[in-house]
DNA sequence: CGTATCATTGAGCTTAGTCAAAAAGTGTGG
DNA sequence: CCACACTTTTTGACTAAGCTCAATGATACG
């Protein structure tokens, strides 16, 4: 595994720690979970970067973290979010180099093999299977997000993207989702100005749709008033949906 | 399969001919193409829905195709854009219900049935494979895609969508890329009004990035210019970068 | 050849980005 | 436990970019 951890002499007793919350967590690998290795990242520390051919698979086991990349403009834009339950590396994309770095503190990650699991894959037909549910899961996260970006004001996309992480967390109640990430991530995972989102939590809550229990616990107080235009007043949805012509 | 097309005397040769083109392009279900469906649309023609699991995988033949939504607030989204050699109809996601319709004249898609692809999957662990290698594609596809919308200005916007087509697309040389879609839904697919659209395109123009051939064919000319900021003066990377606290 | 759609361009207004500074947390070391 | 430095978050004023409304060309289709 790349990047080991900081290693202390606790190191053991924490990853049988994690060991077994992994076993506790259900999820598509859980056979393979005896070739695991688990590993965890401090906040900012790179998990795995993207460039070359990923070697593992991983699945977050706490914590969060996020994929990135800096354009040529030197903006930084995040392009995935990865969240407890969440697989991720599986895509050795030709694009962009992206690197992936823990968000939270303590970020805990198994790490598959991804020529054992290839293998073993060929063998087990389920495990293929579930690697298929695998890539479907991340295809369907993804797509979510673009249907954030694709919104058009702000207050929209911070309203959506609080709705996203309630779903996405939705472990802790719906007694407030607690934000794992700062105002500057959800910046650049929404690509708007930290101010913007900044101006965006506060209206919301002024509106009466959120309650800001401290800066990183939302509660949801009118989940509609987040997902819906503010105002459906006079005017009707101006649609784009000329049918078009070929080439 | 669903919403056959429309079925003419000729639809035979038709189909001959189609068939013989499926088999010319190299693809991952090439095994497959045997059992596959084939089905011609017209533009603006749904070819299929996927709010509940579709039964279909598909492969694009020739032609066009945009996976999108209608918003609350009545805009339409491109989530989407399917070109030769892409396949879709994998995830079948919980959200939104997104519907899938040509945008070409002569859109033509080979359908897989899904159950029969897995249960043949199950079997040969080199097509389970090749199904991998196809949600990969998907997935860096919808990447590509993020990375677009989270640009900054319009005008990078439009000029990332070009150099993208512009690859995808590669077939007909580099003289001059012809774009399979409206303005509406290159709007519709970027998230920025249609007015927005053309006046990109006038400016890119002028300034000397691309040449419109005619309205939808475009010729990169100066391939920097498109995916770069357009004033590198002065000032350098504002990056929004601080390492973030856990929640 | 007329009609409908698509594409371009302009003018005014709204929104979000930028620069700047203050307020609220957070962590550290005395 | 408190003082201090540092980061994160919020708010304000100004500017620039894009959306809306509206009108005019251009194209495709019947």
């Amino acid at each position: 595994m790349p990047h080991a951890s900081t290693a202390s002499s606790q190191q053991n007793n924490a990853t049988a720690y994690y060991r077994q919350l992994l076993a506790s967590r259900p999820h598509p690998l859980q056979k393979l979970d005896g070739l695991a290795a688990i590993t965890s990242f401090h906040r900012g520390e790179r998990i795995c970067s993207q460039d070359q051919t990923t070697e593992y698979w991983y699945f977050l086991i706490s914590g969060a973290a996020r994929r990135c990349t800096i354009r040529c403009d030197g903006h930084r834009q995040i392009m995935d979010l990865l969240l407890p339950g969440d697989f991720f590396g599986l895509a050795f994309g030709v694009q962009s180099d992206a690197i992936i770095e823990a968000v939270s503190q303590n970020t805990v990650v198994a790490g598959y093999l991804r020529s054992r699991v290839e293998c073993l894959a060929d063998s087990d037909p389920a495990i293929a299977r579930e690697l298929r549910e695998i890539a479907f899961k991340a295809l369907s996260r993804i797509q979510s997000q673009i249907l954030i970006l694709g919104r058009i004001t702000a207050v929209e996309k911070v309203g959506s993207f609080i709705l996203e992480m309630a779903e996405r967390l939705s472990n802790g109640k719906c007694e407030g989702v607690s934000l794992p990430v700062s105002r500057y991530d959800i910046a650049d995972y929404l690509g708007v100005s930290v101010e913007t989102v900044s101006r965006a939590l506060s209206r919301l809550q002024h509106r009466g749709a959120i309650r800001l229990l401290n800066t990183r616990t939302v509660r949801v107080v009118y989940r509609n008033a987040l997902e819906e235009r503010v105002r459906p007043d006079s005017k009707w949805p101006v649609d784009n949906n000329p049918r078009n012509v070929a080439a």
